[in-house]
DNA sequence: TTCAATGGTTCACTAGTTCTGAACTATTGA
DNA sequence: TCAATAGTTCAGAACTAGTGAACCATTGAA
């Protein structure tokens, strides 16, 4: 059973965020979850569909341990959603202003 | 003679601007320099005295190429500038956000 | 004009990270 | 029970970062 680690909203770090967010792959998988505002699969918040499944979780978990988002089981998928509160909590503004960007 | 390479206003990126605001060194750096509000040589400008020159040399390296950093020749020094104006342009808030956020 | 000091860069090496295919686990439906 | 689906983990190849050593350019002094 695979456990998943998400850091308390007091660890996260900008440096881990800005991290996360400056691979366009990954700052694409986060606007897609903006955008839907709801929990999305992996595989449905992919930013392209030829990405190897591997690369495309390995993303997801740098997005997981840097704060950005959250993951849990539901049957089959594994549903992620955005970590907008405690982002927003830790470092105001920062996103909405990096995702009202041009890339 | 060394020559510097910096990319003109619209082809700095976000990811690369991210990328190298993402490490805690290099932020310190541009605080240092939006602190300074002018000029600084890269020792002077160099967040703890015990690093590197190569390290240093490579910090600045990757500030100039991400387009967050103007260097120039003055005698015997690099002097660093941060393109304030340039960066402002291109992704209005950026940095004014990253600057006020704790780390 | 030579020599040493200063301020950075470049090179080569090591250590660590990212991308990917292959193998694996867990859940679901037939 | 078996196949399909959704992800994870592992291992290897390719790339990136940090550092000491060697180097280059400028300056100031003898």
């Amino acid at each position: 059973m695979v456990q998943f680690v998400h850091p308390p909203r007091d660890e996260i770090t900008l440096a881990g965020v800005l991290a996360a967010l400056a691979d366009p792959m990954r700052l694409r998988i986060i606007k897609s979850l903006v955008a839907k505002d709801e929990c999305m699969s992996c595989t449905e918040a992919a930013p392209c569909p030829d990405m190897a499944k591997s690369t495309l979780s390995n993303h997801f978990r740098i997005l997981r341990e840097a704060g950005l988002v959250r993951t849990s089981k539901q049957g089959v998928e594994h549903r992620n959603v955005l970590r907008e509160e405690d982002i927003n909590a830790r470092f105001p503004k920062l996103l909405k202003t990096i995702l009202s960007l041009p890339e």
